[in-house]
DNA sequence: TACCATGTTAAAGTAATGTAACAAAAGCGA
DNA sequence: TCGCTTTTGTTACATTACTTTAACATGGTA
């Protein structure tokens, strides 16, 4: 029932709740199925029944879940019925594609400001946002109050990056880079790296 | 002992300790011990030891693991000591990124071909790469014996590509689309989603 | 009135982790 | 050379966490 006492593993989950929700309603649905939302995630309805019970009830019996009214609750209970500011250091490559990646519109995210440490991008702009230098990374995060930033840099500076940002205040990372970091416990982080994922199922096949 | 055993949670472990192994390697360190990786990824000294045991011996008692040596074994066993052709669809903002993306290199797997459906991009290059046409799919891979291919489309043509994906025969698919896909249970897919990370660090903020 | 899907609880089963213990091997220093 | 320390290899067990299954009441829909 509290926060508190909810698994993580379950937490992990309402996101791609989200997401098939997300789906549901581009595609039109008005009304959902815990077993309809099982089949296009592989998770079994009482599986997702008893996620949502942590958090109250959310379906009506013999209709379903309304598809808009649990994505408003769920996202509300990740907190993500609002934006949320994001610092990006790094405006490579990566960078580029982060700050044009349609997929952080409209859940919950928004690029707020834009580091790197080389100066012929300092002053460039992408996308409206000007690039500032690394240098005024504490400065800036503090001014402007973000929580959460994302590293785009090459996988040696990237450590340093994260200290940079730790010390400034951020509790919550999505690390770019092929390398773990290390933080301290009070960070949290998570780490986009795709071979990971592709070596996971390369072992398979 | 047999690989069919191994439960898929230790194989999900194998591709960051060959994520470390490649950090202690650039740091130059020639020997390290299952307590030293176990502080970098935040896993217990105990667990990495029996996961490794998994699939033979390979350290030296008293000493600790041969970064190298180690490497090397956990390359073969996740059959990445080779270089794997993969297919990528979508040559937009995050396709490119990819292309360019350092990540991949020296880690098994090689972007060898790209499609896109739109006619102004294909016969256009990236990085030395001609874009074809998503009609091409079917026969180029099958041309080519791809097996793992990634989907960098918009989210409403990711299940249409995808597919036309399984039918040419791919085995294993990472999805960059935000969008659940559904495919045969035979057929491997990861998803690559940096909003479902990030919601699941808001739910702590 | 059927039927369907949620809400709810309990129990059982499975999987994963943590802990402990100790032998064996290697390196190191006295 | 001897003994100490370190670290792997190995097993066993306890514990925790998660999933599955079942069952049934409840409240909607057709």
């Amino acid at each position: 029932m509290t926060p508190t006492t909810t698994p993580d593993i379950v937490i992990g989950r309402l996101p791609l709740y989200l997401r098939a929700l997300t789906q549901f309603e581009a595609s039109g649905d008005k009304v959902t199925s815990s077993h309809e939302m099982g089949d296009h995630l592989g998770i079994s309805s009482a599986q997702i029944r008893k996620d949502l019970l942590h958090f109250g009830e959310f379906g009506k019996q013999g209709t379903g879940y309304n598809v808009i009214y649990l994505k408003e609750q769920i996202e509300i209970i990740l907190k993500v019925d609002q934006e949320w500011d994001v610092a990006l250091v790094g405006a490579g490559g990566v960078g580029n594609a982060i700050v044009n990646y349609a997929g952080f519109r409209g859940r919950g995210f928004r690029i707020a400001v834009i580091f790197d440490n080389d100066p012929n991008k300092v002053g460039q702009k992408i996308d409206d946002l000007v690039i500032l230098s690394s240098d005024q990374i504490k400065t800036q995060i503090r001014k402007i109050g973000i929580r959460i930033a994302m590293v785009a840099v090459p996988s040696d500076q990237a450590q340093k990056v994260t200290n940079k940002l730790v010390k400034s205040g951020i509790e919550s990372i999505l690390n770019y880079a092929p390398t773990s970091l290390i933080v301290p416990p009070k960070v949290r982080i998570q780490h986009i790296d795709p071979v990971v994922g592709l070596q996971h199922m390369t072992y398979y096949l």
